[in-house]
DNA sequence: GGTCGCCCTGAAACCGGTTTCTGTGAGGCA
DNA sequence: TGCCTCACAGAAACCGGTTTCAGGGCGACC
């Protein structure tokens, strides 16, 4: 059996065709005769010849490949983000890169060098520099995800104010909480910055001041047992409730809370963000917001595909995908009156 | 500025020079006077020329980029992972494509299309037929990560039976436990089934019959929540211990119990595996073993990569990675001798 | 029987780079 | 002055495909 060494003159010499005659075979475009396609079909098998991906890519002046870019990885909402984003490229034949910027001063050269080596470019809000942005989407189409991208480059985010403003009117309005805390950096993420101004901005409509200051921390769930240490291990009053950036923070808080012997929702209110499916099996279950995570890269890579595919290369508008409010138990509802199953 | 217009038979046209000066210019080999390369250089500034990877790989008769190939996505064990790989690739300046597998009927088919599309593959242990990876290794180097590859296909693993019997013989010996069940899916990953085998190994070895079946769940926080209720839920009496195949699991068990209003370790003593930040942070603190997630895809990588530069495509020799027990207090021990920072 | 048109085939150009190979001019040395 | 060497530039081949274009052969129709 042949490998790798095999190309289409080589074939085509063997099948004692020509090249274009092996391309239009192996291709099944054009016209070409029974006895003709028996030989190379023949000689292809025989020698397991493969087309080679470089000179197919070339000559097509495509890479059918697909970019991601993230800031860092951390949990599962990013292998949410990676799984919605390669589901939907693999289905259009197209191979995905990933790139970790890790805010390293080459992050920018990294991602114009990737936009050499693919069809489009999927980027994390906040990750690059505008200017790189917009270099980029002079080269290949480009969409940003869960942020917003400068100028008229296509967007795709989920819809975090309505929720957030609507979450944290439940917990001032309806649990009458105040002294509420928010857990999560506003400035480690364009997501986390919508829900922080969200949260404040709910505080406002009803006349309460919000907290000047969130406890800025990373979205992990070791970050949320810190914020708990720096919440309720000291000798400060402790907040009624904790308003967290996402699900593993709240998880994270939640484990602090049991493990000092608090009640939750009685002494201590919680809630995230996300919905991830341990938020719902969690004693007591959390009460978030659903994003649909994975819809977020997976419309992106749709976005890109089609204006790869368009010859203009048109990026199409942006989207704003909706969100939903699941309340459960830890923000001190008794009978969950929706969403108590999670995903 | 020019943009991707812009080819090196263009630019040397507008520098008055040849294509071959252009190219020695860009990549500053062979010898170009001064005047020359003032020119080449003026015109590659002007109009903003960048070379084309695709006719740059072609030439060079090399991608540039690695392959990295998981069955699925889930959480912070795989982000970890994906970031060892990536850090080590792009420091080689190769690009990395991201292929998940998601058991899909033509799982094999994709990943023999992946080989032609890079320098060489990493493939995570059981995400594959042998028969595919061994005509990818046909190919290109391939190294297999947490598993082990038919014939001498080498890979890159943890040591999982060392420790696993080091702790089940701890709780076993030292804290005289009996009854201690195993959370976790043998079927689902070699680890898994290395910490299996090496969980009733120990009970063996001190002539103590350990349980007929794992409770067979997958590898996420929201399984071990599952687990929790299936074990702790019922009538059934409870086991002395619970031994979880991750941490993402037993950190699920661990909320379970507590949520249930149970003391963790007096009344139930739950261990992990892999040492994730939140495991030191937990209260009680989780027992667990530390391996070098990254250091796996890190290590794979650096083979690939030298086998990919190698002319003979040598693949090199396999590698167990170290693991370490690290006894908190969720086992019973009361004083954290060891590793009681996390990571 | 001649001409038109269609089906099929292969030579060659092309995609965008790198590299070899040839050749020219300048400078050094006899 | 003549010869040899060396530095440097460019033409062309090459990587491995696809696609255009021209032409040959054959059937159909007039």
């Amino acid at each position: 059996m042949g490998n790798s060494r095999m190309t289409v003159r080589e074939i085509a010499r063997l099948a004692g065709v020509s090249v274009a005659t092996v391309s239009r075979v192996s291709n099944g475009t054009g016209q070409v005769s029974e006895e003709m396609r028996r030989r190379v079909l023949e000689a292809i098998e025989k020698h397991g010849y493969r087309p080679d991906h470089l000179g197919r890519a070339l000559a097509a002046g495509r890479h059918g490949a697909l970019g991601l870019v993230f800031p860092g990885l951390s949990g599962p909402y990013f292998t949410e983000l990676i799984q919605g984003f390669e589901s939907e490229a693999v289905g259009s034949r197209a191979s995905v890169h990933i790139l970790c910027t890790h805010l390293r001063s080459d992050a920018d050269d990294q991602v114009l060098e990737m936009g050499r080596r693919v069809d489009g470019v999927a980027v994390m809000g906040g990750t690059i520099s505008e200017e790189a942005l917009l270099r980029l989407a002079g080269m290949v189409p480009v969409v940003v995800v869960a942020g917003k991208g400068p100028g008229d480059i296509p967007s795709v985010r989920a819809d975090n104010a309505g929720s957030m403003l609507a979450l944290t009117r439940h917990l001032l309005a309806d649990h009458d909480l105040r002294d509420l805390a928010f857990v999560g950096n506003p400035a480690g993420s364009p997501d986390v910055s919508e829900r922080w101004a969200a949260f404040r901005g709910a505080h406002h409509d009803l006349g309460i001041e919000p907290p000047n200051e969130p406890v800025a921390v990373s979205m992990q769930q070791a970050d949320g047992l810190l914020a708990a240490e720096q919440l309720l291990g000291g000798d400060a009053p402790r907040p009624a409730g904790v308003v967290c950036a996402n699900d593993e923070i709240a998880l994270g808080v939640l484990v602090g809370a049991l493990g000092r012997g608090l009640s939750v929702p009685q002494d201590l209110v919680i809630t995230g963000f996300d919905d991830v499916p341990a938020a719902a099996l969690v004693t007591p279950s959390l009460t978030t917001v659903r994003q649909p995570v994975r819809e977020l890269t997976a419309e992106a890579a749709r976005l890109i595909l089609r204006a790869a595919n368009q010859p203009g290369n048109t990026p199409a508008g942006s989207l704003v995908l909706p969100t939903e409010l699941v309340l459960r138990r830890s923000c001190g509802c008794s009978a969950p009156p929706t969403g108590g199953t999670g995903r």
